[in-house]
DNA sequence: CATTTTGTTCAAGTTTTTTTGAACAAAGTT
DNA sequence: AACTTTGTTCAAAAAAACTTGAACAAAATG
């Protein structure tokens, strides 16, 4: 092989184009794209890959693969994979689905969903505070839509989670509902 | 009334609360801002509000409430109201959970997972064209895989419909399904 | 048809988010 | 213990997203 050359272990066109999507992916869902670079660049990949094979593949700073992959373990997107004989970490993607959406329901869209429900509650205290006798029947009103569509978001969830293949989820009151599909 | 104060038409404590709420599912769903606020808004009132109403009382540039409206219009989120006697659009906010979801699935949503389905067609020759035959086995692989989470996806859509209030929904194939629930 | 009213557009300014890289910590080696 | 390897942190730089406001268009009015 010729000398020395800069070697850039460059990726091959289809794996552009696979972590393309799940850039766009990422996006689509608020997570900055050296996120998806990252889970894509995984996904790809048949073996499983250390913090510097994702550094040096993707050309990007240790800083973002040590954040991004916090948050990827967090969400539960991948795995640590034990590698005999190596002292680093590698990583391998999760690829259940019901896994991933389960993960990112729980970690970024379940605290909103909770402590709106508090929010809620500040907010009709204020409104009987609140002097204005006429407007209040209006404010309360609106009040309830807004409790009724928290209400529908919360019975979707299992639901979501159930189609997507056998759900264990949160649900304070509601029955068993251990394996619904 | 005291002479020519600065008026600020500022909202109430429970409106600012409300609309808080707003502006923060907004930036859930990766609206801006302004958004949040300009629905929020709207929300909050028994009447229907002009478009100098929402810059005087939100305090916030014609700029972006002419492009918030844009959008909230696209997603169907604003209804025009018309006032007689007034030349002004008046705007109403959409009250139905389900129209303010489907509107959000198709707008935002749906052509993503379009676009989606030809790169991934696109992925396909180029895993074929390339070399590599041991490889290109995992490759294929991986494909599927994305391909079985969209239709997964797709196929949620309709069912989210559904439990959010009897929807027709897109769906090339699949049976009849005007009134699910 | 000149003028006012109403709303849109878009370049420039501002704010927020993301990325970088150098300094640091933790643990393993020699 | 000194040194190396591995990975984290965080302030500063870069990039992206959002907002502003002045110029502009479109339509109604007088």
């Amino acid at each position: 092989m010729p000398a020395t050359q800069s070697d850039t272990p460059t990726l091959s066109a289809w794996e552009t184009s696979m972590i393309d999507v799940f850039v766009r992916a990422a996006s689509l869902i608020g997570l900055p794209r050296s996120i998806g670079e990252i889970y894509g660049l995984l996904f790809c990949t048949p073996q499983a890959l250390s913090f510097d094979e994702l550094v040096e593949r993707l050309q990007i700073s240790k800083g973002s693969v040590s954040q991004g992959l916090k948050v990827l373990r967090q969400l539960g997107a991948v795995k640590l994979h034990y590698v005999p004989g190596s002292r680093r970490d590698h990583y391998q993607p999760e690829l259940s689905m019901k896994r991933l959406v389960s993960g990112f329901i729980k970690d970024q869209f379940e605290p909103h969903l909770l402590s709106g429900s508090q929010r809620l509650d500040n907010i009709e205290a204020l409104i009987q505070e609140e002097g204005d006798e006429a407007s209040r029947g209006h404010a309360l009103d609106r009040l309830e839509t807004l409790r009724s569509w928290q209400k529908r978001t919360r019975k979707l969830m299992p639901i979501v989670m159930a189609v997507l293949g056998g759900a264990k989820f949160f649900d304070k009151e509601s029955t068993d509902q251990e394996t619904i599909i």
